[in-house]
DNA sequence: AATTTAAGTGTGTAAATAACACGTTCAAAT
DNA sequence: ATTTGAACGTGTTATTTACACACTTAAATT
């Protein structure tokens, strides 16, 4: 316990010391479906495989800023949306030192981030079905930051950060199957989705999606917002 | 990032390391409700007020292990579910040196556990609607762990976990009365709960509850497991 | 014997969800 | 000029689930 000393003041000088480490499960989604970014390792070890971003806590910033740091500096991304996932620490789980990692993931618009990622020439867009075998406990993360997704994304208007601001019903509905694995029925989803009366539906229409074009909708934060302070909750 | 050096092998030597606390909420329930178990802090910083059980994670152990090994070490208690709830991370949490705390909580019964926690004599039960202050960010914590507890009961059975092997009904009721905080119907909550179908009734009566004596349940966990297998899911 | 207390039980209604079908538009191919 | 295929957009019904609600009984207390 803290408290082993006996004297009055707690004796921290004793204790050990680690490295923290921040890994980022970034989320994309364009017309192939739900994506995940990684990055080629090119030091060892694990050199050559496959990896989430990552890098080291500093003394002086929060894990939070921590991790926009090094998407930031990884991506060029900036205000981005990220949420902190869970702390690893199997003791071996970084064969060179002792490192505790927090994971945080990431939501992004893989078309309307291209610039910045293209400079990347080490980072790839793997699709969630076929991702490759990752270093260290990365699976483990990646299982977990897709569950915790997949909960969020039913409770909370996530979904959007992943799509462009202006978007179809169908590429709404299609980044529901993708998220959550499952086919949706139409009608029922643009019920359901108009019902939550957050989105609004522009005179405009998407003429590449398809012959007849489909209209194009946007989400409503302001109105969303007004809605949860009256009570209203997201659910999909 | 971590390849600073450009050479092959990654450089760990120049990152920060920073101790990691584990802190842990320990929920318990009885007659009165939904409490909390604090302990009153008998070093300095911060000497003489309440705070959450914590101590530090050492370098050959997992967080999981730090966090039982705490527990064990503070009140005794073995062989308890918890769950990590989050790290903390502020710059100045800990006014004595930089610590960043990975949060868990645990759910006991705290009348089968009296033994132990008696032993425990600057720990005190606190009910959930009359906290003290507490320390630097526990506060925090308890508000998270709180909200973790109320989206996790309603969706996994671990209610059981804060009561006696036998519970009445109207135990159980009381018990997610206390953590929902908001009150049930009597009749809708015995048809939800025996539609569930996990629950074995007793031939047994509690007759110290009331006059007519109420019938006793069990959590039949074998039963539930087999079911999750089935595609079940636990929802109250 | 009368009163009090909490236990135990069943039914009807409203709300949410799931199932389901078809006509329209337009581009491309024939 | 006609046909074909792909995707758009919309409404009703059936089923399931959630909720609201009242009385009777056993036992203890007076």
């Amino acid at each position: 316990m803290r408290n082993k000393s006996g004297m009055e003041l707690n004796d921290y000088s004793t204790e050990d010391k680690v490295l923290l480490a921040v890994d980022c499960i970034i989320f994309g989604f364009d017309k192939e479906g739900l994506k995940v970014l990684l990055i080629k390792r090119d030091f060892e070890p694990e050199k050559g495989k496959w990896s989430l971003i990552g890098g080291f806590l500093k003394k002086e910033e929060t894990l939070d800023q921590a991790a926009v740091r090094i998407l930031n500096h990884l991506t060029g991304l900036d205000n981005i949306f990220m949420e902190q996932l869970y702390s690893f620490s199997m003791v071996d789980r970084d064969p060179v030192e002792r490192t505790i990692s927090v994971a945080y993931y990431a939501l992004i618009d893989i078309a309307s981030h291209d610039k910045e990622l293209i400079q990347q020439n080490s980072a790839h867009w793997f699709k969630i079905k076929e991702m490759p075998k990752l270093i260290f406990d990365h699976d483990q993360m990646l299982t977990k930051a897709i569950a915790r997704l997949q909960r969020r994304a039913k409770n909370k208007p996530i979904g959007f950060e992943l799509l462009p601001v202006k978007f179809t019903m169908r590429q709404l509905q299609e980044l529901y199957e993708s998220i959550l694995d499952k086919e949706l029925d139409k009608r029922n989803f643009v019920t359901k989705v108009n019902g939550l009366d957050i989105l609004v539906k522009l005179d405009e229409k998407n003429m590449k999606v398809s012959r007849k074009g489909a209209y194009l909708f946007q989400f409503d934060k302001k109105k969303y917002d007004q809605k949860v302070l009256e009570g209203f909750s997201f659910k999909i």
